[in-house]
DNA sequence: AAGGAAATTGAAATTCATTTTCAATATCAT
DNA sequence: ATGATATTGAAAATGAATTTCAATTTCCTT
């Protein structure tokens, strides 16, 4: 089988972990490479409890506190970023540094879907002018129903 | 004193929550009402702690859990709801129930501030549309330094 | 390739905000 | 005033996130 250009990209970032690692005097191991492994194939947005559990399935010699201190170790080497929902648990996504994106969520099946929009981010330039306030970074997540969940049920948003 | 704009607005939620305590066959009781005036009466956006210190200086007797308790009560009965931002604690504001809006966050001293978008509300129609989602509602807080923290300090943003 | 300093691992313990329990007390309809 | 029911507050429980620590592994130096 051919390398996809999925999986060169996951090499390369690999490559940057072990960068990362070998400029901060820290070791490459062979969980923090399975983890990383497992963590940048699975493209969503993994709580460590996942995560674990899909590579605990495998390799039964890893455990919890491994995988959340392997994806606090991506986080602060780029390659993953923190978030919180409403549910409040901590998600980790695959995350290539320049790439701001926000969230659409369902309120059913919680799938988490990405995307980009440029007004947005014009806006918030906007707005924040408005109350002189120098903005870093934003936040935004839109909270829903997602295609799936509105075909099979019809009563959102039905007050009873 | 002649009573203020805010003070008969004030009056007129406490009368809202007594109904709701009424139509819940739930009761009034001295700590409830102290506790909703002290958090009606103070605009921010509190957390239950930092509303029980407040009122823990005037009243001894009022236990945390109780301030804990009513601040879920006036989330129940509309009067307030639950925010949590970056720090991942649990704020509440004062609300009314059909006035939505976002926030501004500053990164250096934790103002908050309110704001309301059109533009915004728009905009979140049309994203969601793009990807047949039903949104129901959202959530955009703009993380960066507020006008007092940017006159202060002027290093923001460098990398080092 | 062996030695050894330093980092890593995983289980268990800890932290900390939040939530629940429970016995004593207060409310309020009758 | 009575009594059924809700409330209170201290303490305990919960649960996700984080830290501790002794045993193990990595990898630099020789």
């Amino acid at each position: 089988m051919q390398k996809s250009a999925k999986s060169l990209e996951v090499a390369g970032k690999k490559e940057q972990l072990k960068s990362f690692l070998k400029e901060g005097g820290l070791k490459s191991t062979r969980q923090r490479d399975i983890i990383a492994t497992e963590f940048l194939n699975n493209k969503g947005h993994v709580t460590a409890e996942e995560l674990y559990r899909i590579i605990n399935r495998k390799h039964k010699d890893i455990g919890f506190t491994t995988v959340y201190r392997t994806l606090k170790l991506l986080t602060r080497s780029g390659l993953a970023a923190e978030r919180v929902f409403s549910d409040n648990l901590t998600r980790y996504e695959s995350f290539s540094s320049e790439d701001h994106h926000d969230h659409l969520i369902c309120l059913n099946c919680g799938s988490i879907t990405e995307f980009k929009n440029e007004k947005l981010e014009k806006l918030q330039e906007k707005i924040a002018d408005d109350f002189s306030f120098h903005p870093m970074t934003h936040k935004m997540e839109i909270y829903g129903y997602c295609m799936e969940c509105n075909k099979q049920t019809s009563k959102h948003g039905e007050q009873t």
